[in-house]
DNA sequence: GCCGATTTGTCCGTATGTATC
DNA sequence: CGATACATACGGACAAATCGG
C-alpha cells in the first residue's frame, strides 16, 4: 500500500497538540484550512480528525469548530487503556527505569481448565511466561503471558527479558491489531506477596487481556497483577449515537 | 438532524452478533452484500463497520473479510470502558435489579482544593450528589457526582434517584460527547465500609471520570467506588498505525 | 507460480443538511 | 439573514491482500 495520506496529517496535528502549539481549549484550524494545507480532500482531513477524536485529543463541535481537550497527564505511570501499548512503550513514555526478571519460561499444552480461562483450544502448544517488572527498584508488576506457540515460534527467555512485542513485530513481522482488556481488583495471593513489593497493600489490580493478530487469531492471553497505588488506567471515549 | 443512515446498519449487525446469529469466528457478509441489503453506498456500510471495529465486535481483514471476535461476557456486571455508558444503561444491559439511594444532594461552591481535584474553576456553583447503588439487594457502588450547575440547571434528588443522564439528554437536550476515565484501586475508607456491603473486602475499585458536553465544557466530575468482585471494566482497542 | 475474482483499504469530488455566529 | 463550520451520504476510481483454479 502506498503510505496512507491521513497518517501524516494525524501525526502533524497530534504533535501540535502535544507540544502545546495548540493548547487546551484552543480551536483547530477549520477542515477547509487543513484541506488546503495538506492538499487533499476534506474527507481525508476528517479521517485524521476522527482519529484524534477517538484518542481523546479533540472534540468536534457542529458549527463551531474542533476544540483541543487534551491536557498532559500527571506523575504515576499511566497506561493508556484506550489504545494498545506494550509495557516497554508505556514505561519509556513515562521515563521510568525498569528491570524485567524472568520468573518462569516453559512450553505447556492447554488443558480443559486453561482452555476455558484463556480461550485457547485444548491441546494447543503454548509458551507460558511469568515475569516480574521492577520499576525504580521496586517489584510492582507480576505478568503472566501465554502465547500460542504456532503463531509466535522462536520466543526465548532472552527475548522475554527485553520486549516480546518488539520481537513479534520486527522479527516475525506480525501485526497486532486488536486487543481486549478487563480491569478488576483481587485480594493478593501468597504468590503476589512473595514476588511483589506490596508494602502494606493486600490486594492487586488485575488486568487480563486477549490480543488478536491481523489474521484474526487470538495469539496471546495476558494477566498483569499490579500494586494498586503505582498505576492507573486511563481511557477516553466518544459517545456512540445509538 | 434527520436520522443517520449508518446507525440502523450498525445496530442491525451488532444485534446479529449479540444474539449469536453471527458467532465468534464467523465472517460477516461482504461490504457489497450489505450495500445491496441496506440500499446505500459502501462508504456508509464501512462507517457502520468501523464503529463495530472500534467497539471490539469485529476485526476486518484485508482481502479476506470481516470476522467476528466478540464473545459474550460472564456473570459480573460488565462496564464497557471503551464507550460511554451510564450506570442505568449498563445495569439494564446486564439485567440486574437496581435501587438507587440518595446519600447527599447539595449545592456547593468550588474551593481551591476541590478545583484542583476536579478541574472546575474556583467559585463555580456545583451540584454535589452522593448515591448508593444497590444491585440485587447489595450495596455495591458508592457514587459521587459533581455537576457544573450552570450547565445542568434543574437537577433534583428525584432525578438523581432515576437517571441523571436521561434528564440531561432528554430534558436539557444536552449532548454528551466525550469522557475521560481513570481506573485505580484504593484501600476502603471508613465511609466505604459504612455505606457499602463490602463483605470481607477492605479495598475498592475507584473510577474517576470527567465528562464533556458538546460545547466542550467539562460539566461533570464523577467518582465511583465499587466493591471489587462484582464489577469489571472492559475495553477493546485498535492499534494505531503510527 | 500466475491469473482473475473477490474483498477490504484509501482517496477523490460533489451535494446537501444543520448548527453556530 | 448570510457566512462559516462540521455532519452525512453518494458514486466512482484505483490499490492491495487473499484465495481458488
Amino acid at each position: 500500500m502506498p503510505k496512507a495520506k491521513y497518517e501524516p496529517i494525524y501525526r502533524s496535528i497530534r504533535e501540535d497538540i502535544e507540544t502545546g502549539k495548540l493548547g487546551y481549549g484552543d480551536f483547530l484550524p477549520s477542515e477547509n484550512d487543513y484541506t488546503e494545507q495538506f492538499g487533499c480532500t476534506r474527507n481525508t482531513v476528517r479521517r485524521a480528525l476522527s482519529m484524534l477524536t477517538a484518542d481523546g485529543f479533540v472534540l468536534p463541535q457542529h458549527g463551531r469548530g474542533v476544540q483541543v481537550i487534551y491536557r498532559p497527564d500527571e506523575n504515576r505511570t499511566v497506561f493508556t487503556i484506550g489504545g494498545i501499548e506494550s509495557f516497554a512503550e508505556a514505561t519509556s513514555r513515562n521515563q521510568k527505569k525498569v528491570v524485567t526478571k524472568i520468573e518462569s519460561f516453559k512450553i505447556i499444552e492447554a488443558d480443559e481448565k486453561l482452555s476455558l480461562k484463556t480461550g485457547f483450544d485444548i491441546g494447543s502448544e503454548l509458551y507460558y511466561i511469568e515475569r516480574i517488572r521492577v520499576v525504580d527498584g521496586k517489584a510492582l508488576i507480576f505478568d503472566t503471558n501465554i502465547f500460542l506457540k504456532s503463531e509466535t515460534e522462536g520466543l526465548s527467555p532472552a527475548i522475554a527479558a527485553d520486549s516480546i512485542y518488539r520481537y513479534l513485530e520486527n522479527s516475525l513481522h506480525m501485526t497486532i491489531t486488536t486487543s481486549r482488556r478487563r480491569v478488576t481488583a483481587e485480594k493478593a495471593r501468597s504468590r503476589d506477596k512473595e514476588l511483589l513489593d506490596l508494602d502494606t497493600y493486600d490486594f492487586v489490580l488485575v488486568v487480563t487481556g486477549q490480543v488478536f493478530n491481523s489474521k484474526g487469531v487470538m495469539f496471546e492471553y495476558t494477566q498483569s497483577r499490579h500494586r494498586p497505588d503505582q498505576v492507573c488506567f486511563v481511557e477516553s471515549a466518544v459517545r456512540q449515537k445509538v
